[in-house]
RNA sequence: GCACCUGUAGCUCAGCUGGAUAGAGCGUUGGCUUGCGGAGCCAAAGGUCGUAGGUUCGAAUCCUGCCAGGUGUACCA
C-alpha cells in the first residue's frame, strides 16, 4: 500500500507538478479495494472539472501500476476506484499481524490507570478504567514501546481517616484482635460498609467531623514514626493489605495485573518536599494558611497543594508521583489515564510542575474517558449506594452466560465484558447497560471468540493449508480483503491510542468470516488447501487482534 | 457566572485530519435443514445527524450563535 501511494504521488508530480495530500483509503468493497479522491482535490486548484483530472490520472494509473491494478475506475464525482490484482491482494492479506506499527521501538513508557483506593471498594468505573488503561498499554506494547503499569492509590487521606473512624467504632475501640472476628471472605464488604458509614459520620454528625478530621493527621503519622506497633496502626496496617490483597485478586481474575503500586503514603513526602522547594522558589504561593498554585494566568483555576493542617493534598501526592516516576523509570512517554472528572485538576498540576520540570510534563500524557453510568444516565456514587460493584458487574454477567449456555465460562464472561467498554470510543460517559454488557450475539465479545474457536476447528479437520492464496472466488477475496487492512487498523489505533478501532476492525473481520463460512466449503472441497491458508490468517488476526484488547482467544467454547 | 465535554434510528453506539445512497448491534417483522460448531447467515421496516446560520464544488464532520444534558471551579480524591 506505501508503494502504491508513493507511486500515485509520483504520478501526480509528474502530470501536474502540484503538492497534495495523494492518500490512498479503503472504501466500501462495492467501489473497489482502495480510493482516492486527490482528482477532488486537484480540481479545484487546476480549475478544471474533477471528472477530466480523473480520467488523466486513471489513465496514468493504468500505466504505473501494471498488473497490479486489476481494474482502475472513476465514479461519483471524481473518486478513482481501484480493484488490484488477486497477487496484491494476497500479498497484503499475508503481510497480517507481523506488520505492525513500530512508532514505540525502544521508548520506555509508564502508564498509570485504574488508581482504586484502599479502605473503599471496586466499583464498575474500575474495570472500565482498567480495561481501558490495559488497552492502551498494549497498543503502545505491541508498537515497541517497553511498557510500565502502574497504579496510583489513596492508602492515605480523608476516605482512610473516614473508614477507620467507622471502623474503630465497630470493633468497640482499638482492638485489633477483634479483626479476627471479620469473616475473611467478607473483608472488602465490611470495609466498604465502614466507608459509607465514616462518610455519613462526617457529614452529618458534629462530633465526628472533628474526630476523623484528627484520625487523618494520625494516620499520616504512622508513617513519619515508622508506627507497625501501636494498636491504632496494627489496624490501620492490616485493614490497609485487606485492600490490597482485594485489588491484587481482583486485577489477577480480569487479567490487568499491574508491575507497581504508588500508594500516597509512598509519595506524599516527596510531593511536599518538592512542593516547599518550590514555594520557596515562588512558583507555589501561600494563601489562607494553605499552598496554593495560581492557575489564572494560564487560564486555569487556583488549587489547594497544602492544606491549612500542614498536610498534602491529593495535588501535592501527584506532583510527588510524577517525580517519582521520574526517579524510578526515567521514561520517554508518561501517559494517565483517569476519569475525566479530573481533566482541569490535572491541567493545574501539570502546570504547576511544569514551572520547575518541563521536560517531564513534556513527556506526560493525560487521557480522559468518562464515568460509568447506569440506564437512564443516573451517574453511579459509593456514597449514596445507587452503585455497581466491579464483581456484581462480573456476577451479572456470568448469571447472564449460564443461562445462554446451561454452564460457567468465564473467559466467555471476561469477554463479553471487556469488549463492552472498549468498543465505545474512549472519551463521553458510558452506559452500562448490564443486559447488552453480557451479551454473547451480534456485536459482542463472545461472538468474536465463537468465531474464532469455529476457524480454528476447521483448521485442526483439514489437512495441510497450502503456501500461499491464490485465484480468489468472491467470498474469499472479501474475507482476504478484511484481512488486509489490519496493519492499516493497528497503525491508527496506535496513532490514537484509541482501542475501539481494534473491537470495530474484529468485528467486521468475524463478519467477513462468517459470510465466507456460510457460502464455502472449506474442508473436502477441491479448494481446500487455499481455504485453508485463508481462514488460518484470518485466525491469526483475529487472535492477535483480541489479545491486544485483553481477550482470550479460545481453542473452542 | 466562567471553563471543558456531550447531543447521530425506539435503545446502546460507530462514522468526526470534509467527499460517493449516514453504518452496526439490540429490539421489531420475514426468510435460511441433505455440508467444516446456528453464540451463525440473508432480508425488511426505522434517521429534519439537537437547532439556526456561516465557510466550501461538497458538511454528521470545520466556524459562530442558541437550546438541552453532564463535569469542574480553594483546603475531598
Amino acid at each position: 500500500m506505501q508503494e502504491m501511494t508513493a507511486t500515485l504521488a509520483g504520478v501526480i508530480q509528474e502530470l501536474f507538478n502540484v503538492d497534495v495530500r495523494a492518500e490512498l483509503t479503503r472504501p466500501e468493497p462495492q467501489f473497489g479495494d482502495y480510493a482516492t479522491n486527490v482528482a477532488l482535490q486537484l480540481a479545484g486548484r487546476l480549475g478544471k472539472p474533477p471528472r477530466e483530472v480523473a480520467e488523466q490520472l486513471a489513465a496514468k494509473l493504468r500505466e504505473a501500476y501494471g498488473d497490479k491494478a486489476a481494474e482502475i475506475t472513476i465514479a461519483g464525482p471524481g473518486f478513482i476506484n481501484i480493484r488490484v490484482s488477486d497477487a496484491v491482494l494476497a500479498a497484503a492479506a499475508e503481510a497480517g499481524p507481523t506488520n505492525a506499527p513500530r512508532s514505540f521501538e525502544g521508548q520506555v513508557v509508564v502508564t498509570e490507570y485504574s488508581d482504586p483506593n484502599p479502605f473503599k471498594v471496586l466499583h464498575a468505573g474500575h474495570i472500565y478504567t482498567s480495561v481501558v488503561g490495559a488497552g492502551i498499554s498494549n497498543l503502545i506494547e505491541k508498537a515497541g514501546g517497553h511498557v510500565h503499569r502502574v497504579n496510583f492509590g489513596g492508602d492515605v487521606g480523608l476516605h482512610a481517616a473516614k473508614t477507620m473512624w467507622a471502623i474503630l467504632q465497630d470493633l468497640g475501640g482499638e482492638l485489633p484482635e477483634k479483626l479476627k472476628d471479620i469473616p475473611e471472605n467478607g473483608r472488602s464488604e465490611w470495609m466498604a460498609a465502614c466507608y459509607v458509614k465514616g462518610t455519613a459520620a462526617y457529614e452529618d454528625d458534629d462530633r465526628a467531623k472533628p474526630e476523623i478530621t484528627e484520625l487523618n493527621k494520625r494516620i499520616y503519622q504512622l508513617f513519619a514514626e515508622n508506627d507497625h506497633d501501636s494498636p491504632f496502626a496494627h489496624i490501620y496496617w492490616t485493614c490497609r493489605q485487606w485492600s490490597y490483597d482485594y485489588f491484587n485478586a481482583f486485577y489477577a481474575r480480569i487479567g490487568t495485573p499491574f508491575e507497581k503500586y504508588y500508594p500516597e503514603s509512598d509519595v506524599a513526602p516527596l510531593g511536599l518536599q518538592t512542593v516547599r522547594e518550590q514555594l520557596a522558589k515562588g512558583v507555589y504561593k501561600e494563601s489562607d494558611g494553605a499552598v496554593v498554585f495560581e492557575g489564572e494566568p494560564y487560564g486555569l483555576h487556583t488549587r489547594v497543594f497544602i492544606n491549612g493542617q500542614g498536610l498534602p493534598t491529593y495535588e501535592a501526592k501527584d506532583v510527588g508521583l510524577i517525580m517519582q516516576k521520574w526517579q524510578d523509570y526515567h521514561f520517554d512517554r508518561s501517559v494517565v489515564i483517569t476519569g475525566n472528572d479530573i481533566e482541569e485538576y490535572m491541567k493545574v498540576v501539570l502546570k504547576s510542575v511544569e514551572q520547575f520540570e518541563p521536560q517531564l510534563v513534556e513527556r506526560t500524557t493525560h487521557f480522559t474517558h468518562g464515568n460509568v453510568k447506569l440506564q437512564g444516565g443516573v451517574k453511579m456514587s459509593s456514597r449514596k449506594g445507587n452503585f455497581l460493584r466491579a464483581v456484581d458487574v462480573l456476577d451479572a454477567a456470568n448469571e447472564a452466560n449460564k443461562e445462554a449456555t446451561g454452564r460457567e465460562d468465564e473467559q466467555a464472561v471476561l469477554g463479553a465484558v471487556k469488549y463492552a467498554f472498549l468498543k465505545q470510543r474512549i472519551g463521553a460517559d458510558i452506559i452500562f447497560e448490564p443486559k447488552e454488557s453480557v451479551s454473547l450475539e451480534g456485536n459482542s465479545g463472545p461472538y468474536l471468540q465463537y468465531a474464532h474457536a469455529r476457524a480454528r476447528s476447521i483448521l485442526k479437520k483439514g489437512g495441510a493449508a497450502a503456501e500461499h492464496l491464490s485465484d480468489l472466488d468472491e467470498y474469499e477475496r472479501g474475507l482476504a480483503r478484511k484481512i488486509s487492512e489490519y496493519p492499516d487498523v493497528l497503525d491508527k489505533a496506535v496513532r490514537e491510542l484509541l482501542p475501539h478501532y481494534i473491537c470495530t476492525y474484529l468485528y467486521e473481520l468475524a463478519q467477513a468470516f462468517n459470510r465466507f463460512y456460510e457460502h464455502a466449503q472449506v474442508v473436502g472441497d477441491p479448494r481446500e488447501a487455499a481455504r485453508l491458508k485463508l481462514v488460518e490468517l484470518y485466525a491469526d488476526v483475529l487472535k492477535d487482534g483480541l489479545t491486544l484488547l485483553g481477550i482470550a482467544a479460545p481453542e473452542h467454547m
